[in-house]
DNA sequence: GTTAGCATGTAAGGAGTTACATGATTTT
DNA sequence: AAAATCATGTAACTCCTTACATGCTAAC
């Protein structure tokens, strides 16, 4: 997921670690942020993966000829992602099993990449999210109502907040969904008229 | 924090371990569960240390003499607190530092048993928790502040309802604390009307 | 020239999950 | 007697954190 959302961040631009870690916050909703113990050995990993490369952190060539003897030199190493590397993010950004709207931290980090998903993909993420925490919903109220009275005030407090939670994530999503819905249409209808006959949808379902 | 939630729930009742993770899954705000592959080894733990013990599962003396060979026999495992698991479940319920409220799950677990907290205690949890949230919102609304324009729909909408439910969760914060300030006031009063002259608070602090 | 903040990294460990394996009890 | 569900357990692994260690760069 952490890896996920590193090939994401530099799919819009090559970035060094230290940097990452700043906007990988934004991403993961602004919340906690990763620790580098975390960060650079997935850099590592994703480098010996052939996904991301560092680029040549600064050509000694431009440096002034007595630059202070570069041997264990530690400068800033900026990471782009790869062309097998666009490949794996292309894929991990298609995933509409849960593993992409289950976790609530992995479906946010689908949805900060939505901007590189194609439509369909789309409306089934957040689909999928939604009845995930329907389901969520549903549990919080069944519980509720059948432990109601042996739950002292906080316990009751805390699960009456979490309803009202899920409940505005649920009708969020839906916001979401109808405007996506709404643009699929319009775009549809777009198409249909440069080209009269579209018989066949564009992105068309095997599974 | 497994452990803290296990020594909680048996500070009520003996239970088994399928039952505890059933009651498990209420506390930590119904959404998910805690698997059995945590589960049986935390109660392990917890019984090497002393903290819980197993009740004999099935006294053999009231079974009928021929019952199926006991050799390796594994039925319910009922476990139930020990005097020491009381103490250091005390020790836990008494903690106000960061790892009180700073992880939301943490958070959760300390409000659930709230009904063995000591008043103070509560508060000093509860306000912590709402200054965590309130760090969180204002990094937020800063983020959104600043890239506002940068940032395409989708990532947009995720901030705006993540910042919606921090702002949400403030307020629900500022809710329980005014109350339990309101209660900790009436409390004082029956106390001074009882006796004459309360100058020292019950729970001073000393750090 | 020394403090503060930028930047990278490693080792050890915490807290859980998945997948697997087994057996007991209840329902159909 | 088969199927479902209750119940316990282990091994391997994932993913992340904390604590530590190091060095570069700008500001005062």
């Amino acid at each position: 997921m952490l890896e996920f959302a590193i090939l994401g961040l530099l799919q819009q631009s090559p970035m060094h670690g230290y940097e990452l870690r700043k906007e990988l916050a934004a991403v993961l909703g602004g919340l906690r942020s990763i620790s580098y113990g975390s960060l650079y050995p997935a850099l590592k990993r994703l480098q010996a993966a052939g996904l991301i490369a560092s680029e040549d952190p600064v050509p000694r060539a431009l440096l002034p000829a007595d630059a202070p003897a570069l041997t264990g030199r530690r400068g800033k190493v900026v990471y782009a992602i790869t062309a097998e590397g666009k490949e794996r993010f292309a894929d991990l950004v298609s995933q509409t099993g849960p593993e992409a709207y289950d976790d609530e931290s992995r479906f946010g980090v689908h949805l900060a990449f939505f901007r590189h998903t194609a439509a369909d993909v789309r409306l089934r993420i957040l689909e999928g999210r939604r009845r995930t925490v329907e389901r969520q919903r549903d549990r919080l109220m069944d519980s509720l109502r059948r432990t109601q009275e042996k739950l002292d005030r906080y316990t009751l407090e805390l699960q009456r907040h979490g309803l009202d939670s899920v409940d505005r994530e649920v009708r969020w999503l839906t916001e979401l969904i109808d405007s996506e819905r709404d643009d699929n249409a319009r775009a549809e209808a777009a198409r249909a008229e440069q080209t009269p006959t579209p018989t066949a949808p564009p992105n068309a379902v095997t599974t």
